[in-house]
DNA sequence: ATAGCGATTGACT
DNA sequence: GTCAATCGCTATA
């Protein structure tokens, strides 16, 4: 399967956090392919979505969102947890899909190992389990998946039924339906209150 | 220089 | 269900 190329990021954030679902993210670690096929998305923009580390323009964090697209840009939050994020849309305008949840798909031994937990969904369900799992950190950030051996993203497998929904965690934007995610894969990271407000295929 | 708080998780009642 | 953990970014002074 090809690995996706600059082009395919190089749109609108809510298209490319669409299309992303499906597709296999892979983690080369010591010569082992560690694959997660991506259930779960959300897409953060730039001075209209008050939701995104953009909203208030560029700073040293955020600069990746403004640049190249197809980059991974990974932040460190509440003290504890990495987030990985992909740039997108055209340099100089800012946006970035958060990966939220994976479904473990190679590698899953090498998974258990890096979170000292047992299979199940936990392995890899929510933004700071994921970059666990596949020790992604901010070291990674800047990482171009375009080109890079040890990061990067695979086309997808047929998709299934997808909803969206308001993004998780965030304090503005609740009005726009951003999240992205399989109908019922057991990865998606489960949250209370957050119903689809569309179907989508 | 420093207060405030976050695109979360895991442990515990 | 509630809550503490813990660090660095951002804003304000």
């Amino acid at each position: 399967v090809p690995r996706l190329r600059r082009s395919f990021f190089e749109r609108r954030t809510q298209v490319v956090a669409r299309r992303l679902l499906g597709c296999s993210l892979v983690r080369v670690l010591e010569g082992k392919r560690l694959v997660g096929r991506i259930v779960e998305t959300e897409a953060y923009r730039g001075a209209r979505d008050p939701a995104s580390h953009a909203y208030r323009g560029m700073t040293s964090r955020n600069a990746l969102m403004f640049g190249k697209p197809g980059r991974a840009y990974v932040y460190f939050v509440y003290g504890f947890h990495n987030c990985l994020n992909v740039t997108t849309e055209p340099v100089g305008t800012p946006g970035a899909v958060l990966i939220r949840a994976i479904e473990p798909v190679e590698g899953e031994a090498e998974m258990m190992k890096n979170r000292r937990v047992g299979s199940g969904a936990h392995l890899t369900d929510g933004p700071g389990r994921l970059t666990q799992a596949l020790r992604i950190d901010r070291g990674m950030n800047g990482e171009d998946l375009v080109g890079s051996g040890r990061l990067f993203i695979e086309g997808g497998s047929p998709t299934a039924k997808v909803a969206s929904g308001p993004r998780v965690g965030v304090s503005g934007g609740k009005r726009y339906p951003w999240r992205f995610y399989l109908i019922g894969n057991r990865f998606v990271s489960a949250q209370r209150g957050t119903r689809p407000r569309r179907i989508h295929n």
